[in-house]
DNA sequence: TCTTGTGAACTGGTTCACAGCT
DNA sequence: AGCTGTGAACCAGTTCACAAGA
């Protein structure tokens, strides 16, 4: 025992890289395709090319969950998925409430494949009365004051802010209170929140607006400048 | 001249760090706020604050474009807003396509700050005949067989596919055919392109799944396990 | 013989800390 | 005196290449 007293880096308790984490759902959505296929194994080479990375990043990652290959064969579909899912806390449903019935939170509430990946659309909130009462995919629309009774009620952890840049801020302040600790922002807004809390943003104006410099690039002719610094 | 033949690493034609060309639309966006509030000037850290980075990072990130700030002073801000919006190419307008005019198809196209950004939804196909020709924020939904038309007659190079997992890998073969060289995959699904077509992909379920990991972890007590190795 | 699992090298990105300029 | 711009140290993530094992 005490020799590997300090040979491990520091992942003693099995913190996975968050590179590895938001590339495993990937690898849950390929070996689900293989299953459908009636797969009942592949190799690394396979299940890489199907989540479209390198065989070599994806042993590394899998690694991180475990030894749940055989060497000279590859890996068992049912066994690798379940274990994924685990890790990724699939053995529960993730009911999450989502603020803001515009547009974007209409097409989340309406997104399939949430409950397929353990996540359920518990509640959706919003400030504007003409939208209160109305019907999002079987949920009905609630008012935001209603914010702490829906967390407590559904025993909410996961919320997704879904309203304009302006009112962003107010309503992470409001889910820190109410004890939410995780928030998927699709504002346009830097939220601040508690070092205790999880913030991930994704901004689709952001998304474009780095599309357009590649082609700028591409357009002005920057491919192939390499040797350029030589002559 | 010849001094620096080979002292430069590979950045010899400006080509920016992709980390650095992601964070660039935010530094626009709080550049933008500054500017509404009146400011014409401002810190390296007056600005990283609102734009949620470190001081050295947006420095250094501003240093791949040039030298635009005044030592002792700071930056001004319609100048750093000039040269960073050259940079993404926001002195033209890009037309985007949108493919899938279901509900995310539809939150996309009403999205705004799109305008503000150089950016200008063209056109929504969709193959839907329940859905062709109805409005959707003010841009009729036309055929997806349109698509080689669309192309042409905007001079489109940026497409958004907002289809079905299913459908995604035609859409995007059709896009790569019609002479699109930047995809936004909000898809569901691993698109397969040539090398000289840039894919970025969102996909809304992997988001709530990461966040649902760190939860799952803070459940189980993992957070301060890193002296579980030394007992 | 085939494929996993993983040290080791490498690459890209972040942070530090200070020289250089105003 | 103050703030930018940047080499240098550092850290995370990727890829290589091969030993270990079915």
């Amino acid at each position: 025992m005490t020799l590997l007293r300090t040979s491990r880096p520091a992942r003693a308790d099995r913190g996975i890289p968050d590179a590895t984490v938001a590339r495993l759902p990937v690898y849950l959505g390929a070996l689900a395709e293989l299953a459908a296929d009636g797969r009942s194994t592949c190799s690394s080479g396979e299940l890489a090319e199907a989540a479209g990375v390198n065989p070599a990043k994806l042993r590394k990652d899998l690694s991180y969950l475990g030894s749940y290959g055989t060497r000279g064969v590859g890996y068992d579909v049912a066994v690798l998925r379940h274990h994924i899912g685990r890790e990724l806390g699939q053995t529960q449903t993730w009911d999450v409430v989502i603020v803001g019935a515009g547009h974007l939170g209409s097409a989340l509430s309406a997104y399939h494949g949430f409950d397929s990946r353990g996540i359920n659309v518990a509640a959706v909130l919003d400030t504007d009365p003409a939208r209160i009462g109305t019907d999002l995919a079987g949920v009905e629309v609630r008012p935001f004051a209603d914010l702490e009774a829906v967390v407590e009620e559904f025993g909410i952890a996961i919320a997704v802010v879904a309203t304009p840049g302006e009112a962003a801020q107010g309503v992470a302040d409001a889910l820190v209170a109410a004890g939410v600790t995780s928030i998927l922002n699709f504002a346009p807004a830097v939220l601040q929140v508690p070092e205790t809390v999880t913030v991930r943003k994704v901004d689709l104006s952001i998304e474009l607006q780095v599309l357009a410099y590649h082609e700028q690039r591409r357009a002005s002719g920057h491919e192939a400048a390499d040797e350029e610094v030589a002559g």
